[in-house]
DNA sequence: TCACAGTGACTTTTT
DNA sequence: GTCACTGTGA
């Protein structure tokens, strides 16, 4: 090991803790990694420190982290201290998975051309296994699925009773896992749990892996499953070097199957591991520290760790207490107008939420307002009707066992094949005895198209014309695909593209275009925009638009849906323009922004329901992960009451709030225990009027920095413009020209 | 087999 | 308030 000496200039950088945690080697390592200490910045230069310094094969290196958009900056910053870093694998867990499947699934049976299933193709799967169940109870069945495959159970697993106890909902999950296998297609927890077993049951693979790969490193350990831990144990041979990173205290998918013991139990499951803590905040001043530990302080199972903030103490966070979630809204408009008007940038500010529903307000607001925002997650746009119609449609062209997408459009748009119709030819192809001369053309058991064509001739007229017509869409598809689209097909095309309302762009899109059309799924989505104006056509092109960037191949299409299952979100959020986030909680790990308003403080919203225990702890967590996104100032907003179910409710504050320190944060607002005389201003006051622009009205609303929230109590227009005479929560009056207070004082809302 | 209207249930968080 | 499901009639 290079000790002493003058560090190269990507070591410089880095504080004692750090560069211990980079030029650790031998056997294993357990990085706490604390909100904000640098974790991201130690682990690619973990990765140029091994490749440049230790002569490290990039190649040997495996990364993995939990999302997608981690793995990307990961490599870009690695890349950016060592070129060769490039070369390493740097993946999710489930890409990872998938990577690992589409090479050695051979030996499991499992063709290297699968499709991933998600969780509503999962819930048709199960619906069809799970007789005359309504579909809301196969996506619960099919939800605990995908929890045991988290938990590494198999429908014989004794443990298996934990997730679920009942005798049936073990044959749901066999039957389930059969007919997955004999479809040919895997789901998220598959990803995970085969590749595991895989390695389990064949040596010599495992052996080829920990012979590639010397260095393994986690990030997000905290959010790891048991599967996933079981993964690791298969990769990770006793010449391994293992490396996790992780923050207890950020632990939040616990729901998804995330088992924080992995983290706790790191040190007993791997004997020998050195611990190394990040403790030194960089990103908040500490105040915002000082928030988010006193609530994670009050969880009991963690590690325990103390954050000192390297910044300084900053400003106070400041705690509002407002009316409902309009004023909600308005808030947070009013905080982004008025900074902006002092030169913050939008993109400085993040509001964050407990729920997607939440956003709906904020986007009324900040549409009406003219605020730039962008919404991150939630991207429901492969969820559309019209886009998963395509995609089954190109899922089915690669695979004709896929029952899935079979039931769903084999009568899309109608061509008179009914549910009837549907069973039936299901259960022949489940009956699988293909003719002699099908045989001969090696058609494979399952072969829906192949049921479909040997049950035609005894068919109703209308149900055999429909066969015929859904069987001469999928056999163009396939050809198209496999034939090579030539010069020629792409000419047609276009000459029928215009017809359809989308035309073809470059590679896998003129397929896609093709497929749209042909299969009358286009004209049925655009009869169905003209009733209801809606955009589903315009969603096929961007389907289309989207596909461009794979080639016009089976091995394209193949990637082209592995990357819609793996990586859905990226492509529209990454509008880099100067604009307000609009994000979940759970979105938000790993992001940092100057200025977070929480919002939703309530009991029943954040914490979500009565939560208890474990649960309650984990709400917590997402608690201490939102306050410690902000660098220098948070704002957390409560509403005395809130609309859901357009239901008007009175809410109670979030427990949370009682939690904060007091002294860390001021209070704005009528805060429900010291409820000070705002609910109405003094009767000489009423009827006083309203500025000139009609912006200030007796009555109204305002929260000025110092004094904090008050009610109008008179406006008088003056040469200056208006003079607003204001109450605040003190009981003190203040006059205020709002002409040279715009980054002060600000309204609210009205009345 | 399909279209429509009325009725219920329902909301975490995501790879 | 929204969405999905059910039953009815054509």
């Amino acid at each position: 090991m290079p000790d002493r000496g003058p560090l190269s200039g990507y070591l410089s950088v880095l504080n004692p803790e750090q560069l211990e945690a980079v030029r650790h080697e031998g056997a294993p390592l357990l990085i706490l990694a604390g909100a904000g200490s640098g974790k991201t910045r130690v682990i690619t230069t973990k990765i140029a420190y091994l490749i440049r310094e230790r002569g490290v094969e990039p190649e040997s290196i495996l990364a993995v982290t939990f999302t997608n958009k981690a793995a990307r900056e990961m490599a870009e910053r690695a890349a950016a201290m060592e070129p060769r870093a490039e070369r390493a694998v740097l993946r999710t867990f489930h890409s990872f998975g998938s990577w690992f499947l589409r090479r050695n699934g051979a030996l499991l049976g499992l063709d290297s051309k699968f499709v991933i299933y998600d969780d509503d193709d999962s819930t048709t799967l199960l619906g069809s296994i799970m007789e005359d169940a309504p579909r809301a109870q196969a996506a619960k069945a099919a939800h605990a699925i995908a929890r045991a495959k988290d938990y590494f159970l198999s429908p014989d697993d004794p443990g298996l009773s934990v997730i679920d106890h009942r005798e049936e909902f073990r044959t749901w999950y066999r039957q389930y896992e059969e007919k997955l296998r004999a479809i040919g297609n895997v789901d998220f927890g598959d990803l995970i749990k085969r590749p595991t077993e895989l390695l389990r049951e064949h040596p010599e693979v495992r052996a080829r892996f920990r012979q590639r790969f010397r260095v393994v490193l986690v990030d997000e350990y905290q959010d790891s499953n048991v599967a996933q831990f079981e993964l690791l144990k298969e990769l990770c041979g006793p010449e391994t070097y293992l490396c996790v990173v992780g923050d207890d205290d950020q632990s939040i998918y616990r729901f998804r199957g995330a088992e924080v013991r992995n983290i706790l139990d790191f040190p007993d499951r791997f004997p020998g591991t050195t611990v190394i803590r990040l403790e030194r905040n960089y990103r908040s001043t500490s105040f915002i520290l000082q928030v988010a530990g006193s609530v994670v302080d009050r969880n009991q199972g963690r590690l325990g760790k103390t954050l000192t903030a390297e910044r300084g103490s900053g400003k106070k966070p400041t705690l509002a207490f407002l009316r409902d979630q309009d004023e909600e809204a308005s808030f947070c408009a009013e905080l982004v107008e008025r900074s902006a008007t002092s030169g913050v940038r939008y993109s400085d500010w993040a509001i964050l939420y407990r729920t997607n529903a939440q956003s709906l307000g904020f986007e009324t607001e900040f549409l009406h307002r003219r605020i730039p925002y962008r919404v991150v997650g939630s991207l429901k746009f492969y969820e559309r009707e019209e886009v998963k119609d395509a995609l089954a449609l190109l899922a089915f062209s690669l695979n004709p066992r896929d029952e899935v997408a079979f039931r769903r459009v084999a009568n899309k748009p109608a061509r008179g094949i009914g549910a009837a119709t549907l069973e039936r030819i299901v259960a022949e192809a489940a009956r699988g005895a293909p003719s002699p001369d099908e045989l001969e053309d090696a058609v494979l058991p399952g072969d829906l198209a192949a049921a479909a064509r040997r049950l035609s001739p005894s068919l109703s007229s209308k149900a055999r014309a429909g066969v015929g017509e859904f069987l001469r869409v999928v056999e163009t598809g396939a050809a198209l695909l496999s034939g090579g689209s030539s010069a020629g097909a792409g000419a047609a095309k276009k000459g029928r593209s215009a017809e359809g309302g989308l035309s073809a762009g470059e590679g896998l899109s003129e397929f896609v275009v093709r497929v749209a059309i042909d299969s009358g799924l286009s004209d049925y989505h655009r009869a169905q925009d003209e009733i209801a104006g809606t955009q589903r056509v315009a969603n096929l092109q961007e389907l289309a638009n989207a596909a461009s960037l794979y080639p016009a191949s089976v091995e394209g299409l193949v990637e082209f849906l592995e990357h819609i299952e793996l990586d859905r979100a990226s492509a529209a959020e990454e509008a880099s323009e100067d604009s307000v986030t609009l994000i979940t909680l759970h979105n938000t790990k790993g992001l940092e922004f100057r200025r977070v308003v929480m919002t939703g403080l309530e009991q029943g919203v954040f914490p979500r329901e009565d939560k208890k225990d474990d649960e309650l702890e984990e709400e917590r967590r997402l608690f201490y992960v939102g306050a410690t996104r902000a660098m220098d100032e948070l704002y957390l907003c409560s509403c005395a009451q809130r609309r859901l179910y357009g239901r008007t409710m009175p809410t109670e504050p979030s427990l949370f709030l009682r939690e904060i320190d007091e002294g860390a944060v001021r209070v704005v607002g009528r805060s429900p225990s010291a409820s000070m005389g705002l609910s109405a201003p003094p009767a000489h006051a009423r009827g006083a009027g309203a500025s000139a622009d009609g912006l200030w009205r007796v009555g109204g609303r305002v929260f000025h920095d110092d004094y904090g929230y008050g009610q109008i109590l008179s406006v008088r227009e003056s040469g200056e413009g208006p003079v607003v005479v204001a109450r605040f929560e003190s009981g003190r009056d203040f006059r205020f020209l709002p002409r040279y207070q715009s980054n002060s004082f600000m309204r609210i809302g009205d009345e």
